[in-house]
DNA sequence: CCAATATAGATGCAGTTGCATTCACATGAG
DNA sequence: CTCATGTGAATGCAACTGCATCTATATTGG
């Protein structure tokens, strides 16, 4: 019978409950500015990084995690939204590269004190220098990176 | 303009990956032994923790971070799949009292091994017993507790 | 007691997600 | 070249979530 050390479980349930409360607090900071939804951000972000070639949905989903139906929505509704362009991909006639409008630029531009804010006042009070290296140490273990 | 340390953005952003690989390795095991969904599990052992009084739908929530109207429909799944019973609360007239079935217990008990199994696996080998310790600590105070 | 306000819980609707499948183009073996 | 297989992306459908609202009972102040 598998039994795991209590140290492991209380590691894992206050990894679940800190992120639940962090990403509503953000979440909620964003909508009351109006803004779009956290994992808006994290796909501009990528895609920012990747001007001024572009990138395709398939590599986006990869660095984001996302999968790839729901990646394809993702971009949909960002491209509604008037804030990244799909253009077909030169060089492989069954993909997309995307890019970001001005509008998107700013768009992130604007998220990000917002979401800033948020991780500032809600995770730097309660640790010192080194215990926040520490933590994201411990923690990048365990998400195999990125 | 704020600007959170690179820390702070790196424990935020291993936390969120961590907290998505794990989540989705779990689910996906619960979903391979046939089992009900990771949210059902925490439900379950609560209301079994609230034995033999039973708890109420109002109590749960606070206990599981849902917001009310989640509360109210995970019962309504639960209880359709026959794992939970809801009664009229005998001292509010406006409130229920959850209790386990039979059926919600050896579920409960048939969810455990696969949960455990995947925290033991994707967290224990990473860490020493005091560095699981370390994390455990860091995370709760970022949680507000639980 | 009554009216005003608060609390427990359900629900309609729109938006989002997961799953499975589909379509189109790409690639490699013969 | 041609067929089989692989890969990039979209989508129909059912389930789930968020939001706002609604109903019913409880509580409080007068």
């Amino acid at each position: 019978m598998i039994k795991p050390k209590p140290q492991t479980v209380a590691a894992w349930t206050s990894l679940v409950s800190a992120n639940r409360v962090l990403l509503e607090t953000i979440e909620d900071a964003l909508k009351r500015a109006d803004l779009p939804p956290l994992s808006w951000y994290d796909a501009l972000l990528e895609i920012e990084r990747a001007e001024p070639g572009g990138i395709r949905p398939f590599e986006l989903k990869e660095r984001l995690l996302l999968p790839q139906y729901g990646m394809s929505r993702l971009l949909d509704r960002m491209a509604r939204a008037g804030l990244v362009d799909r253009d077909d991909a030169e060089d492989d006639g069954r993909g997309q590269v995307v890019r970001l409008t001005p509008k998107g630029r700013t768009t992130r531009q604007a998220m990000w004190p917002v979401y800033a804010g948020v991780l500032t006042r809600r995770i730097e009070p309660h640790f010192t220098d080194a215990e926040a290296a520490e933590l994201a140490r411990l923690l990048q273990r365990l998400g195999g990176g990125r």
